[in-house]
DNA sequence: TTGTAGGCGTTATCAA
DNA sequence: TTGATAACGCCTACAA
């Protein structure tokens, strides 16, 4: 009833063969004869044997060598995932894995090309980094794939790269279920959404309004886009002058980043007039403060938490050279003022007993 | 620059004593002076020292054994569940994880004690199941544990057991989400929520109730709930009626099962109406057609797949007598019909490469 | 209170 | 084409 999980050991028995001729079959390294192939796999599958992937890893002493690139700045969301891949690093080193964080200069991509490059040198086994779309990291990525490192982009695609995976939110899927959301909340009446957007320039950004668009149309029209750059000051303004300039709008929708900016613009609004619905991108700080204030009504969330997740165990699957990952897409999550998870706590990781 | 990461016996030379004494401070198996004890604490921090999981799991032979103990029936949401765990069982037997899933009959204490206790003589580690709120229960709960068994609780909470931890939803939570969601949807408007529940002595059912009433409250008004029993028929019959008697209904929340019936009315009224708002609960191959169709608006998921991750996570960590897990609580996610997940896959497991 | 050494299942090297 | 065997890092029985 309580057996052991049969070892390699058992196969060769089973087969006849010797231990290494077992392993040779069972890792395909070649030069056994057909016969004796056949008779392992028989042997493999009457004793339903798998690979005790500790044991290997032991006697191989793989190290794994991760790094995520992310952008520098004082980006919240940014911060956040920051934080998450420490947090997953240091719960890592017990099983072997080395994980860094590495910042680059935003939107430079000399210097994320750079980077890239230096990394490859140091031998790095994974590479997780934030996307941008331009010829420069479509080259640098293909070049580091051909050297063998596993590449998967995060948060933004990078379009016609050949990396092994991408991990984020389909935008237009985004930008879709804001569109739905605003639609059930018209409830049928007619009205007008502000959209803003760091640049319409920024795929990810131009595919979120997109996805809005096909959703809301026609019994909502979309106001002129607002052109923020991800910043507080421009976007504070430009929504400012909106809505001073359209009374008719009954929603805003803000793709990109600068929410600070939207905020502040919420809170001076008069308290007479009804405020327009709002709904904004990522749960960080700052958004979750207007959420639980009453503020905006919706935030729409990449879940980054899921995407890290995603990105460690898609890196190792690759490193192990095992089967082609597994590669849906996130779903972006909806919060309203109920559904807020607990506040990220500071991890501070306790030593394990036994 | 490339050293490989420190073993034991690297401290035990460091600290000037020999690998057993070491192992004894690491693992705290005590009988040791404090002198030395302090000795190799210094090396241990010295040199970084982490315990090699991998290494520690294979000198044990260690095999985990896990049950999961779900409720029979047709159940659609159950049936998802049980899928997603035995998927996950057979990616997890290279690790040396015996993960089975058991199924019992539903709402029978006796039952569920009797499995619990045969299980526990077999002599698992770890047992995973879905709650439910009576004395025979929470007994068997704590015989369980006192026998060092660790046991979650999935799904449903079990209130005064010692259960290890509790994943899934908070139901306040979900059911106030969907009161947000409804008020966001009648934009201002009153308006009159029809609740339907399997029984309003399901716990679970009853807290999301709670919830909802918390929040709509006092603009929306609530209809006299009905109680289906998770029943299709009775589900049909009962919203049927309720519709015909009360023209002023303008949302159907369904907090509990038997949804096929729900969506069957929707389906029959007439095209002329405007049909109320809908929200349910679980995504599943007949809420998701109901939502891609356009009969309902809302499904809130309590993602079963990340519970069951958590569960597997969760069973190891108390095996392995590591810290307290984390037991933040599933967040009820939100899906509209543009933000629904790629319909999931049979997964077929391949022979992972090397 | 401290130390020694065999074994866990795999990988990889060397020899036949 | 096949076989034998020394690591890998940790646990533990046993000895001192």
């Amino acid at each position: 009833m309580h057996d052991r999980p049969p070892t390699l050991a058992d196969v060769a028995q089973r087969a006849g063969v010797s231990y290494a001729t077992a392993d040779r079959v069972v890792n395909g390294r070649g030069g056994v004869s057909d016969k004796t192939v056949r008779s392992v796999h028989a042997a493999v599958s009457a004793l339903g044997y798998v690979r005790n992937v500790a044991a290997a890893n032991l006697s191989q002493q793989r190290v794994y060598r991760f790094v995520a690139v992310l952008p520098d700045g004082s980006n919240a969301f940014f911060a956040r995932m920051r934080a998450l891949f420490e947090a997953a690093a240091t719960r890592m080193i017990a099983d072997r894995v080395n994980l860094s964080v590495e910042t680059v200069a935003a939107f430079d991509p000399a210097a994320l090309r750079e980077r890239l490059e230096t990394l490859a040198k140091q031998g790095v086994d994974g590479i997780a980094v934030v996307g941008s779309d331009d010829a420069s990291t479509i080259n640098t990525i293909a070049a580091l794939r051909d050297s063998g490192i596993a590449v998967m982009t995060l948060v933004s695609e990078v379009p016609g790269s050949d990396r092994a995976a991408y991990v984020g939110i389909d935008n237009t899927v985004a930008g879709g279920t804001v569109g739905r959301l605003l639609v059930l909340a018209h409830g049928g009446r007619s009205g007008r959404i502000l959209p803003v957007v760091g640049a319409l320039t920024a795929r990810d950004h131009a595919d979120r309004l997109q996805g809005l668009r096909e959703v809301v149309a026609p019994e909502i029209t979309i106001a002129p886009v607002i052109e923020g750059r991800d910043r507080q000051d421009l976007v504070e303004a430009g929504v400012t002058q909106a809505l001073r300039a359209d009374p008719s709008i009954t929603a805003i929708y803000s793709a990109g980043a600068g929410n600070v900016g939207l905020i502040r613009v919420l809170q001076a609004l008069p308290a007479t007039t009804r405020r327009p619905i709002v709904v904004l991108h990522e749960l960080v700080a700052h958004s979750r403060r207007a959420l639980e204030a009453g503020l905006i009504d919706i935030i729409i969330d990449q879940r980054p938490e899921e995407e890290v997740a995603r990105v460690i165990d898609g890196l190792r699957l690759l490193a192990d050279r095992r089967a082609p990952i597994l590669t849906d897409p996130i779903v972006p999550t909806i919060y309203v003022r109920e559904n807020l998870p607990p506040e990220p706590q500071i991890t501070i990781t306790g030593n394990p007993q036994r």
